[in-house]
DNA sequence: GATGAATGAGCATTCATTCAT
DNA sequence: AATGAATGAATGCTCATTCAT
């Protein structure tokens, strides 16, 4: 990678890294453009060659953490020995939430977000700034995980589209105004959801 | 109420009605007080003798929609011989749910806006302009099903919000882009889920 | 009329003489609608209560002052005793080449739009903003000269289309830049050829 | 020439032809410089290399077409036959307007600028890039028709100045919009004007 | 209470131009 | 000679809010 596209690289990332602090720290809507290259330190003519306008840096953004948080979850179990898969939902979900736990600034702005349509299109694909993977897809990883599950499940999008939206949804008020209860409170209740949802969809033991 | 209480309660009531077409018909961002005014044909200063900001008017909208859209339901379920909490939970999901489905605008100003937190704040206390309350309030209604109800429950807050999110959060993407199926398909597992959140708090018969 | 509308009017008015100033002083394209604002002393948002951009100022401008311009000239005819149609043609020719001659700037605003064209569309139909016309318009003029002139013309349009672009072409260089000669030296070669336009399209006398 | 003085010939051209065609799609302030040079397909600091700005490069533009266009009709006119001068100047005029009706971008860019002044400050000096001439130049034709004329003529700048400001006047309304009439039908008034124009002009028979 | 003209800070976006490579 | 990333001044335009009438 020559100098120049190094520089190109620190730029796209530094418009990046300020971007995503001003969200989270006044709002979308409230951060402005020129907000955001003061903060990065480059011109405002700068941010056009890297991004489309604020929602292009949002999707970005969101894609981006979306896909480290995952990333992130999916690394820290490989670490343990869990080879159920209902064990692994549970732990993946589990790492996630507690990632946002430390980090509120994750829950404003990605908590709504966790949908499998929105996971499906944008996150999955190009967790990168391109697919070159190295590093398995989100995708790729579920589907994985699924094949080698002691049973196969009916419809496993639609049971995964359902946890997302439980865990996603319920997270944000718990984590950010502990309403009704405290995340710490909630969890057990969450997880129990969970497995429910899971053994609905259960199939039949994959011999 | 006075002739002139008429005329000033039907002002605000234009206001909330264009507004509402406006939200939902070009979204909330796009929609300038101007843009409001205009559609209500009202003058621009006479907005703010009603509301404080365009925060405010569209809080003044969910609440009231959302209440209205408990109301309907309840009262449909109070033409029908339901007794069971359960059956009446899910009728109550299932009847918000069809409206939603025949109102898409209902989905975009609500659907996100279905939690507990949020109803307990916003809707519960002030379904009508003023809290003189002829209807009772949704917070007396789940109170007054839970306590005819035949087995008592753990933690009916955290239930319900459970509830909540998973039906908000899940039935924005199935009615508005059939993500990731429409919401007829996604209806039997999402109910057999609600069954399942309730069931895990059941306590014990209530004699 | 109100005090308020005197205000508007007078507003309107001063970003008109505004914007004619700057636009001959330095040109459409580098007069910005901040310096137009600036020195008519209102606020930004003003001129957009007035005009839709700076285009449509413009035409405003340009339509103004047309019809001035050929108001002033049909006035100044009615105080001498012209009486032959050929003679009208010269002598209010020339009374609008003399205002152009004595202020350069009407040349730069209108001299290349002086065609029968834009006439029509634009300065016949609203001289002042409302065509609620005590004036006659400059069309209704042009007619009532040709009812009462000696000869009837053959398509006494097309006649007009090139009288008036062979003036207003010619005109501006020769006011301007003195290019090919000064305006004096140009006159009578322009008189003549107009004098022949129009006597190409004479039909027969109009006994 | 060398083959990178051939390569910068080319790049130079297709700059042209790329600021040529932007302009009359879009209009000489809607295309910047940007789009030309992305157009062109060379990089931005090379616009640079070439031009000293938008303005240059459409002056650049405007002399080379028009130029171009007088070349055309000058050696069709040398196809035929044709000696007397009156006929010569309506041939020429014949095809200049011909070419206008087939190619309505050259009208856009051209019609206004027919003007003697221009054409000699700008054309006649350097049809090419450079005015090492080959072909004679416009203003060298017109002398050597003028001087092999049977008349002689009073003032001939003044009189083409005349019929240039009328024919391209003229022209641009009844190309473009069919205004007042379509040119078919406005060409014998015009060129019996130009006729007329050139007749008025004549001194005596030189012979 | 109702009006709507006026405000001016604020915003996104463009673009000619430069200059290190 | 050629490049194209970077610049940042400049611009058109919006809009929530105020206040004299």
């Amino acid at each position: 990678m020559s100098k120049v596209d190094d520089k190109k690289q620190q730029k796209r990332e530094s418009l990046l890294d300020s971007a995503f602090q001003l969200f989270i720290e006044h709002g979308f809507s409230k951060t402005s453009i020129s907000d955001i290259v003061r903060s990065a330190g480059v011109a405002k003519g700068t941010f056009y060659l890297y991004f489309k306008d604020k929602f292009d840096i949002r999707n970005h953004l969101i894609a981006h953490k979306a896909s480290q948080v995952f990333q992130n979850a999916y690394e820290a179990m490989g670490r343990e020995q869990i080879t159920d898969f209902e064990e692994q939902v549970i732990f993946i979900a589990d790492h996630i939430l507690d990632q946002f736990s430390v980090n509120h600034s994750l829950v404003l702005l990605l908590s709504k977000q966790l949908s499998w349509g929105f996971l499906k299109s944008s996150v999955f694909q190009a967790p990168g700034s391109s697919s070159s993977g190295d590093t398995p897809t989100i995708l790729a990883i579920f589907h994985s995980l699924l094949e080698q599950a002691r049973y196969s499940y009916r419809n496993p999008e639609i049971m995964m589209y359902l946890i997302l939206e439980l865990i996603g949804g319920s997270s944000y008020n718990a984590i950010l105004y502990e309403q009704p209860v405290p995340l710490s409170e909630l969890k057990p209740y969450l997880y129990q959801t969970v497995r429910g949802i899971l053994r609905q969809h259960r199939q039949a033991p994959t011999d």
